[in-house]
DNA sequence: AATATATACTAGCAGTGCTAGAATATCAAG
DNA sequence: CTTGATATTCTAGCACTGCTAGTATATATT
């Protein structure tokens, strides 16, 4: 590595400070992030206030908004951490599987537990207001792979890939939130996934058949 | 109608202006409701506060909490006539129905319908925080009588219509959610449908094979 | 060392859910 | 009709929220 004199290289020196700079303001913004995220699992979205993030990354309030434009914009970007690590989940799930009805069943299971795990991640994901863009152009890279996941495991049962793993995430997307806020009984879980495993697999025969 | 002379009947001229305050209480609180209701619907929940409340049936904040705890109890309110229309709206469907096949297609078409016609609606029953109690003991019948509603028109098609119902019910809610979040292309809405009713309908058959 | 610029902070606004205590209306008894 | 007791309703305010204008401070350039 080397090392700056006096006057050899001004330019690359400012060019190291603004590098030094930016990277201090990159890494104070994951850490904001970091912090609404472990709040949030801990004690709810509602404790994800501005002051307590503040508190928690030693800054003012203000500093927050030089990074985030609102506050949706920070469950925004917990969003989309856990779009990427929904799709990793899902991707290790297929590449672990011993065929494709296997892969289906990891995937489901894959995805359940993600929610279930974690369900302020999966909250910011799916319930709570976001600016994310979805099913368009300027959808963010992440949320298509983890869609493009999702397919990846239906296509094999299913003729019109899109609407079945759209309806395919719809299913598993209530059973999540149904399951969480107690509306279906937690002890018939895994009897539903079967169910559910089963109803895809046989909808392709049905297809076949009918057209 | 009778009025009250002087000294007759002292006792049920207490009762009556006592029912009459009753009916007074019970009117006031349901035009709480009332207006909870149209607000959420025509701006959203957030803009359904204790002070616009308060203004709206023209009485000081602290009368609401005469009527519920607190804000989330009137979002309950609100809900519990939600589970009750759509109630009727799933009976509605069988009864007009031709056959098991369907009933289940009008009862699918009917619950989307009902969910995405009146999206704040269905937000109080489904998504926003209240203290009712599912699958439980002290379920309220409105509830109750929804999920039976949705389990008559799956029965014919399934062994288990407890999971049945759960997971269908799940799938609708879940098609509810990614719809109205814009997370699926509204472009499908009638193809997923499809999807769906063949999935439910081929499960009977493999059910039988493998069951 | 002086000036210009970026950065962070203090203080505050308007709004929220909710409530204690004062004021008012409604009632029963004399 | 007047008095005293009882509900009922309101005023005023707390502690909190997201967010921001204006000020102070630290940093970089001349």
């Amino acid at each position: 590595m080397r090392r700056q004199t006096g006057h050899r290289g001004l330019g690359e020196q400012t060019l190291s400070i603004a590098e030094r700079k930016g990277r201090h303001r990159a890494e104070r913004e994951s850490r904001i992030v970091a912090a609404a995220r472990v709040i949030a699992e801990r004690e709810g979205w509602n404790a994800v206030t501005i002051r307590r993030l503040a508190e928690e990354i030693e800054y003012s309030q203000p500093v927050l908004y030089s990074h985030f434009e609102n506050r949706d914009a920070i469950v925004a970007a917990v969003a989309v951490e856990g779009f990427q690590e929904l799709g990793v989940a899902l991707r290790d799930a297929e590449r672990q599987a011993t065929g494709p009805q296997n892969a289906l069943e990891r995937a489901t299971a894959a995805y359940l537990s993600f929610a279930l795990r974690q369900p302020a991640l999966y909250e910011a994901m799916f319930v709570l207001p976001t600016n994310l863009r979805f099913a368009e152009a300027e959808t963010r890279p992440e949320l298509r792979a983890a869609f493009e996941a999702l397919a990846t495991v239906v296509t094999p049962f299913c003729a019109n890939t899109d609407v079945a793993t759209e309806t395919f995430w719809a299913t598993l997307h209530g059973l999540v939130e149904l399951e969480r806020s107690g509306r279906i009984r937690p002890s018939a879980h895994d009897e539903r996934i079967s169910f559910v495993i089963r109803a895809v697999i046989a909808s392709q025969n049905s297809s076949r058949d009918s057209g």
